[in-house]
Formats: C-alpha cells, sequence, structure tokens
RNA sequence: CGGGGUGUAGCGCAGCUGGUAGCGCGCUUGGUUUGGGACCAAGAUGCCGCAGGUUCGAAUCCUGUCACUCCGACCA
C-alpha cells in the first residue's frame, strides 16, 4: 500500500487549493457546521471535544502557576470601555452593542465583549487596596464577540472561545516576568501537547495590543507557507491602573499603582492543528488532543468472538487511553478511511486471524506504518506509539516549518519569496513604522515578530537600507 | 468594506429559449457481503435561500435582500 495514497475522495488535494482543503476536511470529519448566524460557526462534538482537551491542558499549566478561574459579565458598559484610550481606538470598529432590552432602549448602550481588560481592571480597582492583595492572577474561559469583515471557521469568526488571562502585581518586574512567563507556558503547549513548533517573540508598536506598553507572540506557520498568531501575552505597564485608578498601599505605606498582563489563546488554535498537521487524507490529531486516540476496529465482526475480544480490548485500552470501538455495520474499509479522516492516531484492528495468533494490527495515522502487537503488550505499546506518533508529528512540522523559513538581505529577494515561496522570511529592520507599512503595501507581509534569542542576519534595514535596530520575522498572515 | 463566484432533497450537482422538479451519493427496510470507502431489490425525502415584481402561469425573466465562498483592506 503506498503510504501517500489518498482514501477520501471528497476532500480537494492540499496542492490543489489549500483554503477548499480546509473547508473540505473540517467540514467532511465533523469539526463545525456553519449557523444561521452571519459569521458564526457551530462547534460539533468531535470539535468541541478537541478544545476541551485544549482546556484541559491548559487549565493544569495555568493552575500550576498560580493562576484561579473567573468568571465575568458578558457585557461592558459603553463608559467603562471608554477609560482607556488606545484600547477603544483599537476595539471600537469591531465591538456589538446592545443598546435595547426588551422594548426599552437603554440609557446607557452596552458592549458584548471583544475582550474583557476593562472588566478585570473595573474589579481589580475594588479589590485590590495593599500589597498583601498581590499579585492577582486570574483566568477566565468565555466567548468573545468581534465583528469580523470576513470570516473563516476556527481562523476567524464573529464569536470565538478563548481563555483570557488577566494578572496585577505590584511592581513592572513582576509583570515582565508574568508576562515572560505565560509566553512560555504557550509555547511548550503548543510544542508538547499540540506538537505545533512556535516562533517566539515580541511584535513590534503597530502590531501590539491596543493599550499594552508590549506584547508577546507565539508564531507558527501553516502547511502553506501563511502564518498564524497561535498565543499572546501583554504586558500592561501602569497605563490600564492609572486609567481605571488600580492603586494599592505599598509595605512603607506608599500609594502605588498596579503592573498588570493578560495572555490569551483561543479555538483558532483548532485551525492551526488542521492546517499544520493535516494532509490530503484529513486530520491528523496530536495524540494529546485527539478526543480519540486508538479506534477499535473490529474485522469480520459477525464472527464468533470477534465482538466480544475488540471489547475485551477496550475495556483494557480505556485505563490508558481514549478508545472508541466502531462496530458500525459500515465495512472495514470505509471505517478505515473514515476514521483515518478524522485523524484518530491509532487505528486498532482485530480480527479472527489476530485472535488465533494473539495479536492486533496497529495503524498510526501520521505514518500508516503497520506494526503486530501482542494483545499482552497491549497498554504498553499503545501508550509508547502515542507518544512516538507526537514525537515525529512535531519532528515533520519543524522540518516543515524550518524549510520554509527564509532569510532576506535585500528588498528584491524579500519579496521574491514571499511572492514564490511564502513562508516565514527573517529580514533586518530599522524600527520605523513607515517601513514597516511600505513592505506590508509592496509584499502583503507583515511583521510576525521580533524573535528572541536570534542574531542579526545583516546590518540594514531591508526596506530603506538604514541601520537595523531589530531582526523580523515577516510573513502573510492569517 | 471593495471586487468575483454560488444558493434546487442531508451532501454534490443537472434543469434556466417560462408550463409546476430530476441524477449520483447518503438515508430507511430486506437479503447477500465484510483484512482499504461492498452488492442486489424495494422505499422515503423539496415553500428551487428569502421578499417583491413581470406573466394566465416563475426554479427559470427583472429588482431587492440575506447567507456562504474566494481575492484584497481590518483583525486572535
Amino acid at each position: 500500500m503506498a503510504q501517500d495514497k489518498k482514501f477520501v475522495e471528497e476532500i480537494t488535494p492540499m496542492n490543489e487549493d489549500f483554503t477548499q482543503w480546509y473547508t473540505d476536511v473540517i467540514k467532511k470529519a465533523d469539526l463545525v457546521d456553519y449557523s444561521s448566524v452571519r459569521g458564526c460557526m457551530i462547534i460539533r462534538p468531535y470539535g468541541y471535544a478537541i478544545w476541551e482537551n485544549i482546556q484541559k491542558e491548559l487549565n493544569e499549566r495555568f493552575r500550576k502557576t498560580g493562576h484561579e478561574n473567573v468568571y465575568m459579565p458578558m457585557f461592558i458598559p459603553e463608559s467603562l470601555l471608554q477609560k482607556e484610550k488606545d484600547h477603544v481606538e483599537g476595539f471600537a470598529p469591531e465591538v456589538a452593542w446592545v443598546t435595547h432590552g426588551g422594548a426599552e432602549e437603554l440609557t446607557e448602550k452596552l458592549c458584548v465583549r471583544p475582550t474583557s481588560e476593562t472588566l478585570f481592571c473595573d474589579h481589580y480597582a475594588n479589590i485590590i487596596h495593599s500589597y498583601r492583595d498581590l499579585p492577582k492572577l486570574y483566568n477566565q474561559w468565555c466567548s468573545v464577540v468581534r465583528w469580523e469583515k470576513t470570516t473563516r471557521p476556527f481562523l476567524r469568526t464573529m464569536e470565538f472561545l478563548w481563555q483570557e488571562g488577566h494578572t496585577a502585581h505590584a511592581t513592572a518586574e513582576e509583570a515582565q516576568e508574568e508576562t515572560i512567563r505565560m509566553l512560555n507556558v504557550y509555547a511548550e503547549f503548543c510544542q508538547n501537547v499540540l506538537a505545533i513548533p512556535v516562533v517566539k517573540g515580541q511584535k513590534t508598536e503597530k502590531e501590539k495590543f491596543a493599550g499594552a506598553k508590549a506584547t508577546y507572540t507565539i508564531e507558527s506557520l501553516m502547511h502553506n507557507g501563511v502564518a498564524l498568531q497561535s498565543g499572546t501575552s501583554h504586558n500592561f505597564g501602569d497605563g490600564f491602573a492609572k486609567a481605571f485608578n488600580i492603586q494599592y498601599t505599598d509595605s512603607s505605606n506608599q500609594l502605588q499603582y498596579v503592573h498588570q498582563t493578560s495572555w490569551g489563546m483561543t479555538t483558532r488554535m483548532i485551525g492551526a492543528i488542521i492546517m499544520v498537521h493535516g494532509d490530503d487524507s484529513g486530520l491528523v490529531l496530536p495524540p494529546r488532543v485527539a478526543p480519540v486516540q486508538v479506534v477499535v476496529i473490529p474485522v469480520q465482526q459477525h464472527k464468533e468472538g470477534v465482538l466480544e475480544k475488540a471489547g475485551e480490548i477496550c475495556t483494557r485500552l480505556s485505563r490508558v487511553a481514549r478508545v472508541k470501538m466502531d462496530d458500525s455495520d459500515k465495512s472495514p474499509g470505509w471505517k478505515f478511511s473514515e476514521h483515518e479522516m478524522r485523524g484518530v492516531p491509532i487505528r486498532l484492528e482485530v480480527g479472527p486471524k489476530d485472535i488465533e495468533k494473539g495479536q492486533v494490527v496497529l495503524v498510526r495515522r501520521d505514518t500508516r506504518e503497520k506494526v503486530f502487537v501482542a494483545i499482552d503488550e497491549l497498554e504498553a505499546r499503545v501508550c509508547e506509539l502515542l507518544d512516538s506518533i507526537h514525537d515525529s508529528m512535531l519532528e515533520k512540522a519543524t522540518t516543515l516549518r524550518n524549510n520554509k523559513t527564509y532569510t532576506a538581505i535585500d528588498f528584491a529577494e524579500f519579496e521574491r519569496i514571499i511572492r514564490e515561496t511564502p513562508g516565514f522570511v527573517k529580514a533586518m529592520w530599522c524600527g520605523d513604522r513607515a517601513c514597516e507599512e511600505q513592505i506590508k503595501e509592496k509584499t502583503g507581509a507583515t511583521s510576525r515578530c521580533m524573535p528572541f534569542d536570534e542574531g542579526p542576519v545583516s546590518d540594514k534595514c531591508i526596506c530603506c537600507g538604514k541601520e537595523a535596530k531589530a531582526l523580523v520575522y515577516w510573513g502573510k498572515a492569517y
């Protein structure tokens, strides 16, 4: 069996039309459905289960770093939103407003939260009085609404699910530490859970969050060479504290403003999983978030003892992995294709021949490699295999990302790379917003981030030729 | 928000020189099958996106509108 054979004919090949491939995959794999609300999607059980696994993994990490979950209202009074100037300017164009309650017009309209900084700040102003109240390390899971012009399932919808961490600290140093700590949590999560390699760095002034002092980001690269901002962590300094009057008395009885951070990750990551790992047969899910890690397919299930054995295997495996049996009356071939399309990491086949030999067949989704495993060592081998699938998916994604990461030292080269072989382009920048804007205008590429720990590739700005201040990852982005 | 495309059965589509809707897949039932999307037979499923208009008569022509989608601008 050729490894690259495509069994699912309904999916448009990636190379033919990437966006169509993406749409086909999310629909065929039952991740989402369109709804009767413009720009909003229905996340179906299989897609939502991925999100729940993401939540579980992130929550564990947030808890270990001392954070507590809370819930804020979904409405923000206009006056509250107005309090921080940059923030409101950044979000005003895309907020939804509630103007009526029943038939009555509201005296003050309410916006549906596009993000909750203002609510957290308002609350913090009420509950923080002393240095003993700090730090406050809160996180909330919720949905937010942004009135987007064009939408695409998972990548950009008018309502999306996310978590937003909001913290308040006594000092600027602590806030900066927190900002970087959470960026590192995101990066670690992407690599160790989603098997997605990321570039960590700082956003330019132009790209930073509205109201932030500094924004840090992890950037990943999709199969088609388009960049995806995959998580951000912002240091607000004391800007919001001053706008919202969040003050505490320090240990020497002096009134001080707090220093704040916020950080978020969204359902967009499901889009990233699809576009980083998927292939022409459909989804390839990273084992640690796959709703079903092992699908058990009884072969010749009508034969005596097959279903019993398969059931027994499921029971045993369910102690170490998320297992599902497909004993529907579809043909085995159909089931193979179906679960492949749905990205299940391991397929376990068990039929009369296997039972006779005391073995099962394990087939991994990422490489389609087939191994025969003695039933006695099932649990150990499945766990091993899941880890091994994760590792090779990360390795493959890293190789792909590296192969699509280029360096440009003159503008013509930069332009050509963006046009002909989309991906990350590393190039120097003078720090001038005008150059950044010109690059975007001429090539369509935006600055993704200024990476940590990477040395200069030349000493001149790719755009104006003046002295370079920073290395920037550029790319077309979703 | 600008430019293009598409809305007909659950899905993919045909029908569009106006006469009251069809194909494939899927679905249901029965039987034969079953180690890479099985086969036969019999069924069920439609306010032709929505609203106006033209007409004796509209899926078909005209206008508007909504949604989806692709390409730009804005954004997680």
